[in-house]
RNA sequence: GCCCAAGUGGCGGAAUAGGUAGACGCACAGGACUUAAAAUCCUGCGGGUAUAACAACCCGUGCCGGUUCAAGUCCGGCCUUGGGCACCA
């Protein structure tokens, strides 16, 4: 028989008889195995789902044989915008298209054999699934979940139609490259931002990769801070600012407001009123791309207000800048550019004052320091392109130029006398004055502790002139220009490093320290100075504590047609009214144009008899929402109804997932554990709270897997002729072959290009198993010399499988197979075992070979056990190093004593070389792995 | 810019807990079988010094430094690539 036979007959075995139907309530343990179900594109299966939807498959037939009862189901996410660009095109229902689709991926499926159970099959497009997603809606609406919002959405004028951010990309239409604009919309929200927190603790009860829940975290962004009220002078208006960094309050020299802020136009001056205008026109013609892509460079107008910073009644000037969004937090700021990367580039460029009260601390802190005043300056020749340091040679190493601050000086005074005396050069440019550093040592030669507050200088060199220098006696240097590299390799002192650290990269202190300038909060670090103003704060009643996400509601409107609509009705006299539940589904129309309408409205807006309707509370005249529903809503419950999929009076019942109770390994693209997570999450979290599912989270373990990439290390895809179909392959090398090499061809969870030679060598491999039958004899035990490869074998495969160590369990299979060629003959047993272990990747022809041999299929029979005893080989070798160098291997016997592990050692010949005329110091023996002498 | 992941032969990739780096496969080279090809089998295959051959030695897991008897693996600092987020105060 040839592949496509031998697969045929297997598969049509598989489905006659019923092999990987689950049974809900089955005695036997149940383990659900979940791949992200496809959208049914055109282009029919790509070999990347092949990749997952093998591993998976590979996972669940071993846990079949291992006595689980496996849920192992697929189903089609059939919903989205390529089903209705076909339509508009080829005036079909997507329906049709969807149909067809269908149909061709699972063909596919079943053509690589695997073992879904085909009874739980549905897609998200039946009437019969949209039913309960548009059912879950209302539930969502009935629990204050659900409400309209106008928010803006990207638009293109030209096409007329709404984009999302993925057809908007760069700030054009996809289609015809227009410049997209923000248009306001009436759109329904999902409070999903209350569940922020939940949604965060609830990570806690999953078992999903730290980088999966990393990815979770980031999106939700929690951050606590506190909430500051500030009042404005001459003006009886307030407004409060959200910040995580209240302990730099004191260093707060501005504000800045949202453009869209509402107190903005109340509190503008006369005489900026028209600045503020126009540039609150600018803000509303740009997109969102232009506001946050091109922040090159801060734009903001000043309002002509002053703002009373609370803790030290200072009046701070009030801004307007789009760098604020008014979407986050309070829409309004204080800013303080000393400690804030933006608020610093918005200072400089509207010569803000910059206040620092932060210091970085450097070197240990000592009782009993004297303090002291004083600077490091870095004076820079542009020319030469060189710093100028004092070489102190043993006696301290290269420095910049440093002194103490005498009475009556300033810090500027200081370090141009410091230059002018040490140095001699008197013609020098300041360049800028660098943030205070709080420095500790130890002074050799006065045997002090000293804290000192440092401030750094840099100042450029004009000309050469110098004066004689005024040394004191002790003060015996060399005075040296050096450049970069010498700096970077020479000055090693921790204040003068961070000195140069500033000069060269001026900007904000962002990090820890302690406080200066800060009244009550000076001395305190980062930490504690937040605690003890938010403290002050509350007591004085000038603010909160308060925690703020990134996370926003999700906008669950889309203006299209291919989608759930939206049961809801607006009637004027009742306002929006939920459909009675008992006449859902709310069926799409069938008819067949699907061009959106020009004001942006879904295409269903235009099929007067769908949208016209009664209102179910009133029966006055009404009219049906015309929005449908995102793409996401129909994959963020689909794993529960696979639990219970032919339910007609709930989504899925109760006792069913109380069974099945969750989702133990769900497997999908890296680029859907973010968003599609979480949103699947919040909708079972929502079910959970209202009584409707088991659990608050019902996945346990979530992997992603790697892309299958073309053999030039591309993306396929069709614009680069790289794109691999899978039919081809297994029409001509069969579906155990491509099995085969998908999962061998590295590893699972990284990218990993296509190789068709690499291919050919995992159909020879599967070619050598089938030629080992010849050297099949009787027998029912393994063979001796075969016993512990065996045991090992099975136990590397067991374990490889359910780590998703793929490509190591099929490395194994072949150095097995590898084995058994050398042997004169191999037992059944032996064979058998081999057909048993490879048959999760290999299905088709391992059934075919096992049934050759005369023995039940390996779907019926159950996984080989390992006997932990055998998989150990009794004897070993070992490598011999001499001071860390392999000189020698030498065999020892399975937990041989370390004395005569030793005397091996010593004995080999080479090691023997090694040691001569030299002193042992040691031996170190790590049993059954190596040996190491160190010698002198 | 921030966060995450990854850098190992000609290639895909191994290396469970710090313990003989390069398993397994591909490609390549030589040989056997064959009229021939395919298939199959055998041998070699990180770089270098060296040798008739063996042995032996040196270097080697992106770069620099550290910890350790011992580092691909741990620590500190960089560089490069890929992915995600992107003015979130």
């Amino acid at each position: 028989m040839n592949n496509k036979e031998i697969e045929k007959k297997w598969q049509n075995y598989w489905i006659e008889h019923k092999k990987f139907e689950a049974k809900t309530n089955d005695i036997k343990d149940p383990y659900y195995i979940l791949v992200e179900f496809p959208y049914p594109s055109g282009a029919g299966l790509h070999v990347g789902h092949v990749r997952s939807y093998t591993a998976q498959d590979a996972l669940a037939r071993m846990k079949r044989m291992q006595g689980y009862n496996v849920l192992f189901p697929m189903g089609w996410d059939a919903f989205g915008a390529p089903a209705e660009q076909y339509a508009i095109k080829n005036h079909i229902h997507p329906k049709e298209a969807v149909k067809e689709n269908i149909k061709t991926f699972k063909k596919q499926m079943q053509t690589l054999g695997f073992s879904f159970d085909w009874d739980r099959e549905f897609s998200t497009t039946d009437p019969e699934y949209y039913k309960w997603t548009q059912w879950q809606f209302l539930q969502f609406y009935k629990h204050g979940m659900a409400y309209k919002d106008t928010i803006p959405v990207n638009w293109c004028p030209k096409c007329k139609s709404v984009l999302s951010n993925e057809d908007s990309a760069g700030g054009v239409c996809e289609r015809c490259g227009t410049k997209v604009i923000q248009k306001e919309k009436s759109q329904w929200m999902l409070k999903m931002s209350n569940y922020a927190e939940d949604l965060l603790t609830g990570l806690n009860d999953t078992n999903f990769a730290e980088k999966v829940k990393l990815g979770q975290i980031n999106w939700i962004g929690k951050s606590v801070g506190a909430e500051v009220t500030f009042k404005i002078k001459n003006s009886k208006e307030t407004f409060t600012v959200f910040t995580t960094r209240c302990d730099t309050l004191f260093g707060a020299t501005y504000c800045v407001l949202a453009p869209e802020h509402k107190i903005v136009d109340l509190i503008t001056t006369k005489e900026h009123k028209k600045e503020v205008e126009e540039y609150k026109k600018q803000c509303l013609l740009k997109n969102e791309l232009e506001r946050t892509e091109l922040n090159k460079e801060k734009t903001g107008v000043f309002t002509g207000a002053y703002a009373i910073n609370p803790v030290n009644n200072k009046e701070i000037p009030i801004y307007i800048s789009d760098y604020v969004l008014s979407t986050y937090g309070t829409g309004a700021i204080m800013a303080v550019p000393a400690h804030d990367e933006r608020d610093f580039e918005f200072a400089k460029k509207f010569n803000i004052p910059i206040i620092q009260v932060l210091e970085e601390t450097t070197g240990k802190i000592k009782e009993n320091e004297y303090k002291k005043n004083s600077i490091v300056a870095v004076l820079y020749d542009e020319k030469e392109d060189k710093y100028l340091t004092i070489n102190w040679h043993e006696k301290g190493g290269r420095l910049f130029i440093g002194g103490t601050i005498k009475d009556k000086e300033t810090a500027l005074e200081c370090a141009k006398r410091e230059i002018k005396e040490e140095t001699g050069y008197k013609n020098i440019e300041l360049i800028s004055e660098l943030p205070k550093i709080n420095h500790h040592y130890y002074a050799y030669n006065k045997d002090k502790y000293f804290n000192i507050e440092s401030t750094g200088y840099l100042f450029k060199l004009v000309n050469n002139e110098k004066d004689k220098q005024n040394l004191d006696e002790d003060e015996v240097f060399d005075i040296e220009w050096v450049d970069k590299k010498v700096i970077e390799k020479e000055i090693t002192d921790e204040l003068h490093k961070k000195t140069y650290e500033y000069a060269l990269n001026p900007g904000p202190m962002t990090g820890d320290g302690i406080h200066i300038n800060s009244g009550f909060l000076d001395g305190l670090n980062k930490e504690d100075a937040v605690n003890k103003m938010l403290e002050y704060l509350e007591e004085n009643k000038l603010g909160t504590k308060k925690v703020n996400y990134k996370m926003r509601d999700w906008i669950f409107s889309r203006q299209r047609f291919w989608g759930e609509p939206i049961p809801m009705i607006y009637c004027k006299n009742c306002g929006w009214v939920p459909m009675n539940e008992e006449d859902l589904p709310l069926l799409l129309p069938d008819v067949a144009e699907y061009e959106p309408t020009d004001n942006g409205e879904s295409p269903l807006a235009k099929i007067d008899e769908w949208v016209n309707t009664t209102c179910p509370k009133c029966g006055a005249k009404a009219k049906r929402e015309t929005d449908t529903m995102p793409n996401w809503a129909g994959s963020s419950w689909y794993f529960l109804r696979f639990m219970d999929p032919h339910n007609n009076k709930e989504f899925a019942g109760m006792e069913a997932m109380k069974y099945w109770r969750k989702v133990d390994w769900y497997n999908g693209g890296m680029e859907h554990t973010a968003r599609h997570l979480l949103y699947a999450r919040f909708w079972v979290q929502f079910l959970y709270n209202i009584g409707l599912v088991p659990s608050k989270e019902m996945i346990w373990t979530r992997v992603s897997h790697g892309m299958v990439l073309g053999s030039d290390n591309q993306k396929m895809s069709k614009s680069k002729g790289n794109v691999i179909n899978p039919d081809d392959i297994v029409n001509e090398f069969g579906a155990d072959t491509l099995r085969t090499y998908e999962l061998f061809m590295g590893d699972y969870q990284m990218d990993c290009p296509w190789n068709t030679d690499s291919l050919k060598g995992c159909k020879r491999f599967i070619d050598k198993v089938i030629r080992l039958k010849d050297k099949v004899i009787e027998g029912d035990s393994y063979s001796k010399s075969l016993e512990t490869i065996i045991n090992k074998s099975i136990k590397k495969v067991e374990n490889d499988l359910q780590t998703m160590a793929y490509n190591t369990a099929i490395s194994t299979l072949m150095i097995l197979v590898n084995k058994f060629e050398d042997e004169a003959s191999i037992t059944k047993a032996d064979y058998k075992v081999l057909l048993t272990l490879l048959n999760p990747i290999a299905p088709h022809i391992t059934e075919e070979l096992n049934e050759t041999l005369g023995y039940s299929p390996i779907c019926e029979s159950s996984w080989p056990k390992y006997d932990e005893a055998k998989t150990i080989d009794e004897e070993k070798e070992i490598g011999v190093q001499v001071n860390g160098k392999l000189r020698a291997s030498i065999k020892i016997k399975l937990d041989e004593n370390e004395e005569s592990i030793k005397e091996k050692a010593l004995n080999s010949e080479n090691v023997k070389k090694h040691i001569e005329n030299k002193t042992i110091i040691k031996i170190i023996v790590i049993p059954n792995k190596i040996v190491n002498v160190v010698v002198k």
